[in-house]
DNA sequence: CATGAATGAGGTTTCATTCAT
DNA sequence: TATGAATGAAACCTCATTCAT
C-alpha cells in the first residue's frame, strides 16, 4: 500500500513543476510548518527558496492559493488507500478481526503521517482557520471515505464484532482515539523535546505503540 | 475538584481586572479562537470590545501579552488538581486501580476542557509557535506535574498495574491516548458539522466514551 | 448665489477635518489633477502632505474613499444653486427670456468651474472610469436637477421661447453646448499654452464670450 | 471626404501590420478606452488579444509607445481634411458664408469622431497627463492647422462676415463651441444612459443638431 | 486612565519589462 | 518571431505600537 502513496506522490507533486516552482513550495512547507501560515511572510519565503517574490505570485495568485497547492495533495494521497476498489471484500479476506484491520491502519497512516510530517502539520494547524480548507477536507474525506466505513462498520456489526451503535459514533470515537493519538504522538509531543531526558532519537520502530 | 478550578478561576481571572480589561480579554479569546493569534488584529479585538485602540497597550504592554495573559491561567488551572498535596496518598487511597486513576482523570479534565474550550483552542494552535508559551508549557507542566507523575507510575508499577518500561514510556503513550483522544473529540471533530448526519445536538452524556 | 457656495464650502469641507487630512486632501486634489487618479501613488500623495502613508489610510479606507472624498463635495456644490425652493418662480420673475437664463445660469456655473478647476477636471477626467462616481453623478445631477429643468423647458415651451420637441432633447442640446464649451475652454484649452501667442494671462475676464 | 479618410485608415493602419499586432491593438484600444491608460496592464491587453505577454514588448518597446500607436493615426487622420492643397480656394468657393463652412466642418468632424469614437474617447481622456501627446498634438493640430485656420478667418473677415477681433480668438470660441460640444454630445452624454428615458436607440440622425 | 491620530515598517499583490528557449 | 517564466520595484494597504490630549 505504501507503493500507492508513491505513485500518487509522482502523480500530484511532480506534475509540470518548474524548478522555482518546487523550491517555494519547500520553502513554503518549511516556513508554514514552522510558524504557520499568518505569520510567514511571502518576502521570506522567496528569499528562502531564492526567487523573487513576484515569482510565486505567478504560479500562485494568491498566498492562499499557496498554502491549498501545498495542502490538497496530502489530502488526495490521504484518502488514497481507502479508494481502492471493492474495498469490503479485500479487506473482509485480509482481515478477519476488526482489530487486525484497525492496527493495520493505524500502522499504515502512521507509516503516511511520518513521511509528510510537515505537510500534515500544516493541515492540521490551518483548517480551523480556514473555511476553503474544511471544504477540501469534507469532499475529500467525508464525502469519499466516511460512506465506506460506514458499510465497514456495518459489516463488523453483523460479525458481531462491533456493538451495535449508531455507525457514526464508532467513527467518530475510532477517530479520536487513533488520529488523535497519533497528532499528540507526532506532532505535539515532539516540540517537548525537554520531555525526552533519556532515548532521544524518534528511532523508526515499528511496534503498534510506542 | 470542580470547586478547586473555581477558586483559581477567582484568583486569576478575577484579580483586579478593570471592566474594560475583561471587555479585552473576552473579545480576543472570541478572535483568537475563531481566527488565530496572528490572524487577528489588536485593532479588531480593540473594536469587538469597544474600546480605543490604544486602551489595548495601556494594560498588555505587547499582543504577546495579551496572548499570554489569556493563555497562562488556563495552564495554571490545568494543573491545579496534581498540585494537591501528598498527591501519592490521596491517590493511592481514592484509586486502587489505575484504570480507576485514569477514568477520573480523562474525566476530570474533559470537563476542564469543556469548560474553557475557547482558551483551550488556543493554547493549543498557538503552543508550537511561541518559544515563550513552550517554556511556560514546560514549567507547569513539565516540571510540575511530570515528576509527580513519574512517581504515581512507579507505584503502580510496584503495584505490578504497569509495565516495567520506563516512566516516560508510559506518560508518552498515556498523554498521546488521553489528550489526543480529547483534543481530536471537542476541538477537531465539532468543526466537522457535516458529519453529525443523525443526532445533531451535543448531549452533555456523562459516559466516558461518546 | 456665490455666497451660497460658500457656505456649503465651509459645511462640506471644514468639517471636522484635521490638520493633516486636509493636506492630505490638497495634496491628493493636486495630483490627482495633474497625473491622474490612476497614475496617481499614495506614496506620492503622503509625501507631498508631509505626513505618513499610513495616515491616509486611517482617514480614508481604500485610495477611491479619497477620491470620493474629494468629488463628492464638488457635485453637492454643483447642484445647490438649482435647489433653491420655488425655483420655478424665481426664475420666472427673474428671468423673462430663455436667453436670459441661460446666460446666467453659463455665467454663475463658469464661475463656479474656475474656483474649483482642479477640482472639477478631476471629476470630468474620473466620471467615465468610475461607476461609483456615475452613481453620485445620476443621484446628484440626474434625479435631482433633471426634473427641476424638465418643469423649466416646459415653463419657457409655454411661453413659446422653446419649440417643442421632448425636453430630454432640449436639455441635452443645451448640457452639450453650455458644459462642452465650458469645459473645452477651460479645461482643455488651458493646456495647450503654445496657442496662446499673444496674450498669455488667463484674466479674469467677466463677459460671456471670450 | 470620407473616402479621404478611408485611404488614410489603409495607409496608418494597414501598414506592415502582423496579425498578432493587430489583435493587440484592437484589445489596447478597448481596454484604454474602457479604464483608462494607467488603470490597463499590459497582461490583461495580451490576455484580451490573445498572445503572450512578451509579444507586446516585440512590438512596441514600452507600454506607451503602444499608446502613441494607437492615439498617432487618429491625430493625422484628424487633420487630413484641412491638409488639402490650395484649402483657400477650394473652401473659397465651396461656402460662401462662414456658417456653412462651420456646418460642414461639424458635420464631417462629427462622422470621424462616431467612426473612431474609442480611439478619440481615449486621445481626448490621455492628453493631459502625457506631455509626448500634446507634442504631438501641437505638431499636428497646431502648427498645421493653426496656421491654415487663421488664414481663413481672415479671409472671412475680409468678407466681414467675422468681426475683426484676433485670429486666435475666433478660433478658441470656435473649437470650444463645436469641440466641447462634440466631446460632451458624444463622449459623456452617452455615459448616462439614465437620461434616456423617451427614446432609447441612438438614430443615427443627420441633422445638425441632435 | 482612556483616547484615537499618527507612525513607519512590513504585508500581499501588481506590473512593465527582460531574456532564455 | 513568439513565448512565458522570472524579475524587482513599486503599488495599495495593514498593523502593532506610541503619545499628546
Amino acid at each position: 500500500m505504501t507503493d500507492h502513496d508513491f505513485k500518487i506522490d509522482e502523480l500530484v507533486d511532480g506534475e509540470e513543476l518548474t524548478d522555482k516552482q518546487k523550491k517555494i513550495i519547500i520553502s513554503a512547507i518549511e516556513s508554514f510548518a514552522e510558524k504557520g501560515y499568518s505569520a510567514t511572510s511571502t518576502s521570506e519565503i522567496a528569499k528562502k527558496a531564492g526567487v523573487a517574490e513576484g515569482t510565486i505570485f505567478r504560479h500562485y495568485k494568491t498566498k492562499k492559493d499557496l498554502l491549498l497547492a501545498i495542502v490538497a495533495p496530502v489530502m488526495a494521497k490521504f484518502v488514497a488507500p481507502f479508494i481502492i476498489k471493492d474495498l469490503k471484500k479485500v479487506l473482509d479476506q485480509d482481515y478477519e478481526h476488526v482489530e487486525d484491520f484497525l492496527k493495520a491502519m493505524l500502522e499504515n497512516r502512521r507509516e503516511f503521517l511520518i513521511k509528510n510530517l510537515p505537510t500534515v502539520k500544516i493541515l492540521v494547524q490551518e483548517i480551523p482557520f480556514h473555511p476553503e480548507l474544511k471544504e477540501l477536507f469534507k469532499e475529500h474525506i467525508g464525502l469519499r471515505i466516511y460512506e465506506r466505513l460506514e458499510k465497514l462498520v456495518e459489516h463488523y456489526q453483523e460479525k458481531g464484532q462491533i456493538i451495535e451503535i449508531p455507525a457514526y459514533s464508532v467513527f467518530r470515537m475510532t477517530f479520536s482515539a487513533i488520529f488523535g493519538y497519533l497528532i499528540a504522538r507526532y506532532m505535539i509531543l515532539p516540540e517537548a523535546e525537554w520531555m525526552m531526558r533519556q532515548r532521544q532519537s524518534g528511532q523508526s520502530s515499528s511496534s503498534c505503540m510506542d
